[in-house]
DNA sequence: CAGTCAACTTGGTCGAACCAAAAATCTGTA
DNA sequence: TACAGATTTTTGGTTCGACCAAGTTGACTG
């Protein structure tokens, strides 16, 4: 039963490795062929193991990337749920608020310029709002990156993915880029004069701004 | 297969109540009971159904509190990682320390008197250190609550429940307690006096002692 | 009417079997 | 010998039937 988990969490089974067959490990265990199943299912639906069909398990040491797959199936139910979005969003905004504060206050010049690099990208991808969705999300996924905790870009991927349905709703057009893209510069400028205020303010404004877009299509 | 965590999704399976029998599941799918297994053991690992040996799966609908369960086992390997323990206590203080910065501009005068008895509470259990980790716990607690956003407690419990095996070896005195206590009265001064800045960094230092109560440990 | 015990229900486990696809092996040709 | 294709073996996915033990139900008894 889990004594399975154990082997994989103890680490004597390698990363990125097929399981060993399920007909040798009920040989191991001493139990059926079931129970064997049941233990790889169960695993796999925590993310300690990849499971493609007709495929050896693989196993996957987790990371924080597979606490948040793993939480996809509830937050998407949540998310239908009254004021779920909502209060996803708004988890969102407290988050970024604070880091676009740190970043203002910590950032490295490596940091500074990964995010001008990003806005550059974002300015680039204007006339193309398929191209400056993902530029946009790239400039948010360097805030979290700044914070040096792995936690954070994990948070950021569950986000984005979640919410993302929402998001992609929302009409386009190059003045909303333009916006968009102004209020990430006014943002970039505040962490470049290390003034967590206005940037915490810029990053409000702008986030409060862009939720008005995907309101407006209900 | 799927088709079940459907039923229960589409809410036609009815909260707290027990699944139908295997056995009537594997003839209205017209599957085997093998896949019903399956499908029922994979919705229990997500949360979804709570399952009891010898007992009827019953339903869950699941709300913040069953996502921090579902991550609970990565995360405790997570936490057995370099650095694990690190990455997550110093996440708890980023959204504490956003937290106590909006109880400070925000919050009601009902948030103000919930803290207020949670800090009396504290007090009143200075000398009695098992109690007074409960307090302490109830304490952050209300920080958590005050966002209004259920998000918020859900990740309490999670820090609290991941956080604890770490905190529970903490050596305690009564002198400790006191520290602890007006470390939480200085919060909540600071949130009295709508004053963001000292607030949070009355958070900063409390949780930068209490961390270095836990390393002394190792 | 209450308590008890037997019969039924139901989750947990097992074993055997079959299928299809992947992996490994073999074979024949160049 | 080397390589491509055919063949055999391995292996995951699924089904069926059976048994056990613990929970549930209900009838029977005092």
């Amino acid at each position: 039963m889990s004594a399975l988990e154990a082997r994989i969490t103890r680490g004597d089974l390698e990363n990125d490795k097929p399981l060993p067959p399920e007909r040798d490990l009920m040989e191991e265990f001493g139990t059926s062929r079931t129970v064997v199943r049941e233990a790889i299912s169960a695993l796999a639906n925590r993310g300690l193991i990849e499971l493609r069909p007709r495929f050896r398990p693989i196993v996957r040491k987790p990371d924080y990337g597979t606490l948040i797959n793993a939480t996809g199936t509830i937050v998407r139910y949540l998310l239908n749920e009254p004021s779920g979005v909502q209060n996803l969003y708004q988890s969102r905004v407290f988050i970024e608020r604070g880091l676009v504060r740190d970043a203002a206050l910590n950032a490295t010049k490596e940091h500074i310029s990964d995010l001008k690099a990003a806005l550059l990208a974002n300015s680039n991808a204007i006339m193309n709002s398929e191209e400056f969705f993902q530029t946009d999300i790239d400039f948010h996924g360097v805030l979290y990156r700044i914070s040096g905790n792995p936690v954070f870009p994990a948070m950021h991927k569950g986000f984005t993915s979640w919410l993302s349905p929402n998001w992609a709703r929302m009409r386009r057009s190059i003045e909303r880029n333009e916006t968009v893209y102004f209020a990430h510069k006014e943002i970039y400028d505040a962490i470049l004069e290390r003034d967590p205020a206005r940037a915490e303010a810029a990053l409000i404004e702008h986030l409060r701004v862009a939720w008005g877009f995907v309101e407006e299509t209900f």
